[in-house]
DNA sequence: CGGCTAGCCTAACGAACGTTCGACCGGGTG
DNA sequence: CACCCGGTCGAACGTTCGTTAGGCTAGCCG
């Protein structure tokens, strides 16, 4: 009842795709996955990339939508740029997989589904553009010190999209330690914005 | 004469999997770029696998070698650290193909060839714990402020292997400025190391 | 000159690929 | 009861996969 076949499928390729990659996972490893044949996931999906697809969409929807609304209530760019990264962090931890599917597997799309990727990518470029003025507006009003926006986004974006690729549960830290730290390594040192509690000051 | 068939293979493999991936490259595909029939591949290659082995041992060998001996001469961990950036930097751009591959189709060596998988990463690690001991030395020293030399090199690894990702020649920027800037990020703005240049203080 | 071998070929192997087709089965609707 | 239809199935399609086996040829070595 609660989540229905089609979720499940999506559910188990996404696990499937993000451990060994989209080439390497044939529908019926898939099928197998969710305790059918082959031939039935064509009642959900009209093809494989089609279900590559729908797992990539729901990974950049869901995680915008999750994402830019939080950022409406806090005033100063620096504290809400901060929480953007931590909220970031967190959220590609915790949709590891989908996220990594959805980075990695992008060049499948471009070339079997163009106008599928081109609307993806519009999605993200969207994120990108809101962190990009958001730093532009912080050196604007004199809370960042920094050159150049769009290659302090980059470098930003670059940064914390990089956490699951080392990171592990039950390590040195926790995924929030990162996520804190990784928000101030942005916000406090790289655009140079000064800590977040001025009162210690 | 200059390059043989073997390494004729290797450049155009590389090629194949850095555009479409490991397991989306067949290997008559291979051969036919090199001019040849696939099963003459196993003249220079026992498998696939073995094939992909010798593009990552060789990317991540070269890049190592080409590396780490630039580092003796110079005295301060700053100065060090910030030339190695700018190098990590340009060399990927001039072999993204290369290391693209070698990042991106690890989990297959790791399935398929596990201990030269381990040899790989235990040279990588190298790397990462060279660039942590110059976080740390420059700690102990006075030339950085910085928290935790550990998360420092991990998010400044990211960052700098992330610039293939959205760096195009004939961009905004050349490379070498990229390089640059992204010495000035993680050595002058996320360690805190003061400017490159003293005299101008 | 005779033989070895590096290099490449054609042919084929069994397996797996993505996908299509037609049929069946069971539950809800008229 | 008769009907429909969502969901699943087995079987098969043609293609491609990685790999193997065996044979040909040209050049080097004795």
């Amino acid at each position: 009842m609660s989540i229905s076949r089609r979720d499940e499928i999506i559910v188990a390729a996404t696990e499937l795709f993000a451990r060994q990659g989209f080439h390497a996972v044939g529908m019926r490893a898939i099928a197998d996955a969710v305790g059918i044949r082959g031939s039935s996931l064509y009642h959900y999906f009209p093809s494989k990339v089609d279900l590559l697809h729908a797992i990539a969409q729901e990974a950049t929807r869901s995680f915008i939508e999750t994402q830019l609304p939080s950022l409406e209530s806090i005033p100063s760019n620096a504290a809400r740029l901060r929480e953007l990264i931590r909220e970031h962090v967190i959220y590609f931890h915790e949709h590891s997989q989908e996220e990594a599917v959805g980075l990695r597997e992008l060049q499948e799309l471009r070339e079997n589904l163009p106008e599928q990727y081109v609307a993806l990518q519009e999605i993200r470029r969207s994120y990108q553009n809101a962190i990009e003025r958001m730093i532009s507006d912080g050196i604007v009003d004199g809370e960042f010190t920094c050159d150049d926006a769009h290659l302090a986004t980059l470098a930003i974006l670059g940064m914390v999209n990089s956490v699951n690729d080392w990171f592990r549960e039950y390590g040195t830290y926790s995924i929030e330690r990162v996520a804190d730290a990784y928000a101030e390594l942005s916000v406090g040192r790289l655009l140079g914005a000064g800590d977040p509690s001025p009162a210690s000051e």
